[in-house]
DNA sequence: GCGGAGGCTTGGACTATACCAATAGCACAA
DNA sequence: TTGTGCTATTGGTATAGTCCAAGCCTCCGC
């Protein structure tokens, strides 16, 4: 344990009562992880060590230990403790790399489980995804994926059945896209994903073995073939501290009203949402 | 205050012991705001109130309220209570909207307010994100961004002031790129939009009204002119529950190796990071 | 009708425990 | 060497309060 993390001299209790104790770990340890004395991967103290050096509860700890883990500063496996995460995996969802590519690419190591794959029917859930109606055949594929033996997401891959006979045969833990094209012939022309910041159920949680609760991103992909179909429906749960979304954006648009707003509608700018 | 969330009689004490007493509190509130018992913006019951319906502590109340609020499902205003919160505002990167018009064409009330601005020297740490030296004069502006009347992000403007001389005698509530476009003739080529979920720290949560660890997402853009040069670095802070972001791609790599893997490399199927 | 004082409400922060459950280590047996 | 079972460790859940500060609302006086 040694002196990795210090005694918080000046953080202790007392001082400037204004600013939460809470809050002071919190600066204590995200201090530690952004200078670099505690590496990413490297272990906590136990909660009842911090609370005791700081002088405050074990409950206070806590809540400065679910900030840091908010921010993506810290992570817990279940009942083992906290470690400081891991560099983010980034992710740009317009280039057409997989996640092994990726990952490869950025120097780690990418796995995959299949915690499990069946056939089952569709209910009126799928209609509006899939676009097939209820009682269809419907593959229902559970992966779990992981970078440097840390697992990152859980997803469930959803496919109309009728498209891909057989395609639980194949081994699973693979792309899909490739199994798809080599196999089906089915090539991808489009997708649609979404991605939000939400919050794991336990029963996800459990898959990344971690507590209920632990802030995810939702990311949802719908691809469609050649034919404007929709050939797979995707949704995955991402560890919210995995991964760092980057778009790249070339726009041509720029060149037309560079000296004024001359069409209109327009109005307010017309380049680049949620900014301007 | 009424019934609007009724008694729990299943979800109370006893019953099962293995789901926790605050994930039954947190799936109670979560069904009825799904269902539309509660609707967007609503309030819920104070925590004291809960936790009597319940039979159980406040301290646990909070838990499950904090997991919903990690979910996005609720949020709160300072010292006033927890609200249901409205649905997300859609964002797509690749899409040339501003804040305004994009809410707009989604039937929202967009609102924009100007904290502070001022010309700054750059620090070192302007070097890499706008590219000049350390001791150049920068543009820093400041805004709060709000969806009806509920703020949504803060946001940091920072800008080369050689660009644009006399930028902060412009009304600086609208569109950035417009007057960029319009007063400087700086038309806008590219775009690096970062984004990733985090926390608030204090200052940005004050800002917003909430508490200081109210899950976030960060957003991040540079923009890039004609000539390749950064003219705005800009750094969102969004509340995690105000928006889900969405990707169209269309891609024309499919058609090229739909009966096969045909180009040794592109081992892994080659189409979507992240999920193959 | 308007403004301000004061009290009530409501979340924010924190204490001090208690018991449970999964994990990791270690000692000992097969 | 391999496994098996106990135990200490560590987080997970929950109780029962306390005190504080900011928002609110009502009532009084002008």
């Amino acid at each position: 344990m040694a002196q990795s993390w210090s005694i918080p001299e000046n953080a202790r209790k007392s001082w400037d009562r204004r600013v939460p104790y809470y809050l002071r770990v919190r600066d204590h340890f995200a201090s530690l992880i952004e200078t670099g004395t505690l590496a990413p991967q490297s272990k906590l103290p136990p909660e009842r060590a911090v609370g005791h050096a700081f002088g405050i509860t074990r409950m206070t700890i806590r809540q400065a230990l679910f900030q840091l883990e908010a921010e993506g500063l810290i992570y817990r496996l279940n009942r083992r403790g906290w470690f400081v995460s891991p560099p983010r995996l980034r992710y740009d969802p317009t280039a057409n790399l997989s996640f092994t590519e990726n990952a490869l690419a950025q120097g780690r190591v990418p796995s995959t489980t299949v915690l499990a794959s069946e056939s089952i029917l569709a209910s009126v859930w799928h209609r509006e995804p899939l676009g097939i109606a209820a009682g269809e055949p419907v593959f229902l594929i559970r992966r779990v994926r992981s970078i440097d033996d840390r697992a990152v997401l859980v997803e469930h891959l959803h496919l109309d059945a009728k498209r891909c006979p057989g395609l639980l045969d194949e081994p699973l833990d693979r792309s899909m896209t490739e199994i798809l094209a080599t196999r089906y012939g089915i090539s991808i022309r489009r997708r649609r994903i979404h991605m939000r910041p939400t919050a794991l159920v336990q029963a996800h949680a459990q898959t990344l073995n971690v507590a209920a609760g632990t802030p995810s991103l939702y990311v949802a992909r719908t691809t469609y073939d050649q034919f404007g179909n929709v050939i797979e429906f995707d949704q995955e749960f991402w560890r919210h501290d995995a991964l760092d979304i980057m778009v790249d954006i070339h726009t041509d648009a720029g060149h037309r009203d560079a000296g004024q707003t001359d069409d209109g509608h327009r109005d307010d700018g017309g380049v680049g949402a949620a900014a301007e």
